[in-house]
DNA sequence: AGAAACTTGTCACTTCTTTGTCATTTCGCC
DNA sequence: GGCGAAATGACAAAGAAGTGACAAGTTTCT
């Protein structure tokens, strides 16, 4: 199916990934320093590289610039503290393909590894996606409707994210606090509702209209890409 | 609708969680020592397995791992002190998909272990499935009669389900209502009555003489998916 | 401390579900 | 074939559940 190459410090981590990665079919390869990542990149031709921004010897940023200027084509996945974020500017300079804070899921970053390989494979590089006169950014986290910028909160991205990546099917409540909230629960309903409400009022067109986010009546969410 | 496989050695907490459970529908197993488990993880497929972290005998990280690894599609929910999951990383490493701190919600913990069932399904593909110039998508919950979107109710998503599923027996009413709407008693038959109804009006070509929601009179009804 | 974001509760409102009733149909039997 | 009992179809109204919107309380970050 494909090789992933693990560059990543953290031997709970690296054993985390592994093992989820093996499960889905994926060969595995882990090193734990920048170097030594950067010289199994080059001699085993990844599908994809899983990198931890916080390394020792070399900073993950310049592992990642040395990626890619090696080798454009391969999709890169970054790791990284949520306060590292800050400096996201910093990290698109890389040419990161796609970005995860800790602590994230691992399904969820196997989804975004798969996603990645996907878009490589189809040489479609940076997609821009979006919807109606809505276009998304999720690396630089920015969105423009109708090519004004609007500002979206944490959440918010989240959710949208989780819902472009799920675009078309009917999402229960339940699952979207557990997808999008994740493991530390005691959220209601309301919340769901609420960060649904948010999002259709700044990004609908007519917000007691929703056309993008719809009602699913007795289970949740939908969201349509295309009307 | 599937087997849940507790391993917990404290008698209330067993107690507790075998009638919620049992409650919703699902069945049970329960053990209280972890190779135990292990043992009857393997033999009996469960679709899904609650766990304690504190066993006698056996850690119940290290039971995980043994699940894990031989069959990592079965979902584990792991029951823990709030002091042992101070690391989620920890709980990353021993593989578990969700997890719960004592003490806990049993209903919290239900939506949690249905989550995670439904994720571990989620792979498999959608087969469309329809029948005479109805089309039906149940990921997106949407119907197409000839081409044009016919809204359904989410009992009527379903029914509709049902029937597709036992396509071509005639179904009592008794069946319909503990398999549909569930083990809730003082329902009439009125209301299969009615449903069903429903579903010829917003499906059938011609409601008054229902071709595809047959009556069995006497008994119930049928499905007929092909005239 | 101040601001922004997040969560929760509440309530009006909409939509769905269930039930009761009654006309109509079906079946068994004479 | 006709008759009566039982089952079913149809409709409308009562009841229940789900949802949208707002605002206030809480947390988090700066």
């Amino acid at each position: 199916m494909g090789l992933i190459l693990v560059i990543e410090d953290d031997p709970r981590i690296q054993r985390a990934l592994q093992r989820q990665f093996v499960a889905e079919g994926f060969d595995v390869h882990i090193e734990g320093e920048g170097p030594a990542g950067l010289e199994a990149c080059r001699s085993m031709s990844p599908s994809a590289v899983v990198l931890d921004l916080m390394l020792p010897g070399m900073s993950g940023r310049d592992v990642c610039k040395e990626i890619k200027a090696w080798s454009g084509d391969t999709p890169v996945i970054v790791l990284s503290a949520i306060t590292e974020v800050a400096d996201k500017v910093l990290l698109l300079e890389t040419g990161a393909d796609d970005y995860m804070t800790k602590p994230f899921s691992p399904r969820e970053l196997l989804a975004r590894v798969q996603a990645a390989i996907r878009r490589s494979q189809k040489k479609t590089p940076p997609a821009p996606i979006g919807f109606g006169d809505v276009s998304v950014d999720f690396l630089k986290m920015e969105i423009h409707k109708g090519g004004v910028p609007v500002p979206l909160t944490a959440h918010e991205f989240k959710l949208l994210r989780f819902f472009l990546d799920n675009s078309g099917r009917a999402i229960a409540r339940e699952e979207l606090l557990s997808d999008v909230w994740g493991l530390s629960f005691h959220l209601t309903t309301r919340t769901v509702d609420n960060q649904i409400l948010k999002l259709r009022q700044k990004l609908e067109d007519d917000p007691a209209n929703p056309v993008h986010f719809r009602t699913v009546h007795g289970t949740g969410y939908k969201f349509v890409q295309e009307i």
